[in-house]
DNA sequence: GACTGAGTTG
């Protein structure tokens, strides 16, 4: 803890020094350090090399790469990306990429930064075909929902420097930020391809529609749907299966079947993802049998049921009320190797439905791998069943393990150890969500 | 020229 604690206040020393450009003295300091037994570490080399890099040049800032091997210090993605950065710096696009080529070498994976500083270097010594091709092929390719704004700040940069992007390059930029559930940048970025004269195409609209759908934005949706359809754009099987999802979730259902005869009609050949639209729609009417032979019609046109049929088809049971075939299915699902997460996450809302909550539980300790909603469902009957003090077991460990569940399961819960034992003890455990949130959140 | 989009549970 005291190294730690040492080379920490080393490395803040060596920084100052660096920055007033004082190598020299950020060198004795290290030395001073090393005789102390205060040793350096990844972060005082690197904080030397951007030094050396800044007012010396590239090449001292990358023989101190040397010394630290010496030391016994393998340098990291911060070291190249400080490095690719003085490269840069220095119009030097060869240097950047040998950074680049070494890092692969070494076995250290560039992210998101090194991909930026390499596609600014290529915008300095002018080649923008080149950066728009980095930022194209490989940054929006590998990208994570947590990297959606860089990408975003990327693709800005980029703009500035007067690209005009394809519209596959929206296409997926908006699937991202959907997916990262930035609704309003989402519209944002819709209005403003459109305006900036790009064609959306069938693939932008259902993009942007699935987007709306998902952050619950259910009348925009219908709106872009509407204009998808007066701009007089083909509708494929992908934007039906987006609409019509939408409207079962509304209970739109005159709609909903309107959509599904459009969809029937105009003669593409259903693949499984349609099918399970259907089989869907007759569940949520409770037509099991329709659904089941559905299934059998799909599977004759040489399809397969995947993990989304039998989880809709599981669900649809539970609905029923049909408990017992509910289990049978989800066994079979089981032993046919599909993810049964949300297959289990239905099964246990229909077991509480029939007021099986402790068979629920049950079921609940049996699994591998659980979800907010797995927690959320169990701890919202928990509540109705008054059993308190287990929802509040159970709400803990979802945060501990870094889920957040539904607020107003987590204000039942409160409510309820309120109302059964005292407002102190409700005020301690809502201090301990509290920490649990900080903690694992 | 391809790369991109749909379907299951609160």
């Amino acid at each position: 803890m005291f190294l730690r604690l040492s080379t920490k206040l080393l490395n803040i020393s060596i920084a100052s020094l660096c920055r007033a450009k004082q190598l020299e003295k950020a060198e004795a300091a290290m030395i001073d350090g090393i005789r102390l037994g205060v040793l350096p570490d990844v972060v005082t080399y690197n904080t030397l090399i951007t030094g050396y890099c800044q007012f010396v040049g590239f090449d001292a800032g990358y023989s101190v790469i040397h010394r630290m091997r010496e030391a016994g210090i393998l340098p990291n993605v911060v070291t190249y990306n400080s490095l690719m950065a003085a490269a840069t710096r220095h119009r030097l696009l060869s240097r950047c990429v040998d950074m680049l080529e070494e890092m692969f070498e070494m076995g250290i994976v560039p992210d998101i930064w090194s991909y930026n500083t390499l596609m600014h270097c290529l915008l300095k010594v002018g080649k923008p075909d080149d950066a728009y091709r980095v930022f194209h092929d490989i940054i929006l390719k590998n990208m994570t929902p947590c990297q959606t704004t860089n990408a975003l700040m990327l693709f800005r940069n980029l703009q500035r420097h007067g690209y005009i992007p394809e519209i596959v390059t929206y296409n997926i930029l908006i699937n991202s930020l959907c997916e990262a559930g930035m609704w309003k940048t989402v519209m944002t970025l819709f209005e403003e391809l459109k305006e900036l004269g790009h064609y959306p195409n069938t693939i932008t609209y259902t993009t942007v529609m699935k987007c709306c759908f998902r952050c619950k934005h259910f009348k925009e949706g219908l709106e872009i749907f509407m204009e998808m359809k007066r701009k007089g754009y083909a509708f494929d099987l992908f934007s039906y299966c987006t609409v019509i999802g939408a409207l079962l979730k509304l209970g739109k259902w005159k709609y909903a079947n309107n959509y599904i005869a459009h969809m029937i009609k105009i003669g593409y050949e259903l693949d499984m993802a349609s099918y399970n639209t259907l089989i869907n729609w007759c569940c949520k009417k409770g037509k099991l049998e329709d659904a089941y032979n559905l299934l059998n019609v799909a599977e004759d046109m040489g399809l397969h049921g995947d993990k989304y049929t039998h989880t809709i088809l599981i669900n649809g049971l539970c609905r029923a009320g049909n408990i017992d075939i509910a289990q049978r299915h989800l066994n079979h699902m089981k032993m046919m190797g599909f993810d049964c997460l949300v297959a289990h996450n239905c099964f246990i809302t229909g077991l509480c439905k029939v007021g099986l909550l402790d068979y629920a539980l049950q079921v609940f300790k049996s699994m591998d791998t659980k979800d907010s909603f797995t927690y959320s469902t169990l701890v919202h009957n928990l509540c109705r069943a008054k059993r308190y003090r287990l929802a509040a077991g159970l709400l803990l460990s979802c945060i501990k393990a870094g889920m957040i569940p539904l607020g107003a399961d987590q204000r039942a819960v409160i409510a309820g150890l309120a109302r059964i034992s005292s407002p102190r003890d409700a005020k301690r455990f809502k201090n301990k969500i509290w920490r649990a949130k900080l903690l694992h959140y």
